[in-house]
This record gives structure tokens, sequence and C-alpha cells, in this order.
DNA sequence: CAGTATCCATTTGGATACTG
DNA sequence: CAGTATCCAAATGGATACTG
């Protein structure tokens, strides 16, 4: 009785499709927004505050602050201050965060690379008189 | 490394790090929070309209319909309506649907599994004391 | 059943100003 | 530079009522 439920058996206790599972709040900070493009960014290398934020074009300090801190207390990013003026802080993936930007860049360049066939897919679904031929 | 810019070059012309391309929003259907439970859903079997309600725990007639939709006009979901009363409407997974649903499933399982030391890493984040050794 | 329409509360998120 | 604080606009999202 390991399948109560429908043919999808979690691989442990924790289950997104339960809606108070933490499994799930997880999940949303990593495939947020921001959070998608800042944990591909930091594959790259590492980067400073500003740079991530020219970086990621179009995120504001405060959503970019926020993703960061929440995906370092997930423990993906590690965040180090040089103590020194002006002030200097680097963000760089942790051993789990490459393993989560690995997945999500896997997601990235595949929508990337299925694009050209989705913007047809697009015209055909939003027009409904078919040219086609 | 084979790489001029930031040494992340994307694979199109497509690049997620520019706010203005169609493919940042296409990523967000995909990884946005219904939109990955849909697809994961999916990749099970194919659902009714209620039966996928169900399945996802939390999500409100209105987001279900407007996940599904964005989804089909992506063409990642196929959205099968028999004609009879009452009405019955099946959804499943396009073949490029299969592939993103992969993907995703792929973020969900990990997490699912890393939750343990993630919670763990929470403790340690927000309690300032360390009490290790 | 499978939605749509509407109203409304909450959340998200950006611009701006300010601090260590 | 690397943020934080504040204010406010806009989007998200839920509950309810209604339709084919």
């Amino acid at each position: 009785m390991s399948q109560t439920r429908e043919s999808r058996s979690p691989t442990t206790e924790f289950d997104v499709y339960d809606r108070t599972c933490p499994a799930r709040l997880v999940l949303e900070h990593v495939t947020s927004r921001w959070g998608v493009l800042a944990l591909g960014a930091l594959r790259e290398r590492t980067y400073r505050f500003s740079e991530l934020r020219r970086r990621i074009d179009g995120v504001s300090e405060k959503m970019l602050a926020q993703t960061l801190q929440t995906l370092e207390r997930d423990g993906f990013v590690h965040r180090k201050a040089y103590p020194q003026v002006p002030p200097r802080v680097e963000y760089s993936l942790t051993p789990q965060g490459q393993e989560a930007a690995e997945l999500v860049t896997g997601l990235v360049t595949w929508v990337e690379q299925r694009m050209p066939g989705i913007l047809h897919q697009h015209q055909l679904h939003d027009d409904p008189n078919d040219a086609t031929a």
C-alpha cells in the first residue's frame, strides 16, 4: 500500500502535490522567475551583486536581493562578503546549487531551442483560419 | 572555452536573459507554480479537468483553466473535448509537452529527494547559535 | 462536468530614496 | 557597492455565482 494515490509515488515522504508540503515551497524558489535565471547565471561563474543585476536583464534590486537570500537559505547559493569599503560581495553556487542549476539550465536551453516551433504553434493557435498549404 | 560572451552563449538567437525575448515567457509558463505540477501530473496519464483539479492540491478552477490554456497554446498540452452532455474534456501531453514534462519532473523529484538536507540547512541558517559539536 | 465572469483580498514587484 | 526601507501599481489568485 505504498501507492494509495494516482500512479506516482513520491520518492520520499515529501510530495509537492500536497499543498502543505515544504517541498512545494523550495520548488517554487528554484523555479521562480528570477531564481531560474540567477541559478543559470551563477552556473557560469561567480558574480557580484551588481554584475548579476546587469546579467539578469529586468530584475530589480529588491527582487534580486530577495531571490538570492532565499536561495542562500535553501543552501543553493553561497554568499561571500569581503570586509572592505566599498563593500564587495560575491555569489556562487554551492554543490547542491550546482545540481539544481544544471537541471534548470536544461529546461532553459530546451525552451530556447524549441522557441521557433513554439512561436509557430502560437500562430496556429491564435489564428482561426488555417492558411497552411 | 569557446565562448565569446559571459561564458554562456544561447543555443539559438533566443536568450531568456534578454527581457524582451519571448523565450522568457514560455519558460515562465512551464516553470509557473501550477504549470510545473500540471505537466508532472499529465505525465502520469490523461486527466479530466476535475480530476486534475483534485490531483493538484490547492489549485483553483480559475488558475487551472488559465494554466492549461497557456500550456495548450504553447503546444505542450492537448485538449480533447467530447461532444456530449455532461461535457467531458481530457487533457494530455503533446510530444513536446512530454519532453518539457520530463525536464520539470526531474527538478521535482530532485527537490523532493533533497528536502531532508534542505530543511536541515534552514535550521542552520535561521538559528544563529551553532549547537554543532 | 467544464468551464466563464466577477468581485475582492493578497501578493508580487518595481521605482525611488536612503544607509553602512 | 551592496544592499534596506518605503510607497504604490499591477498581477495573482481565491470564492462565488452563473452558463452551455
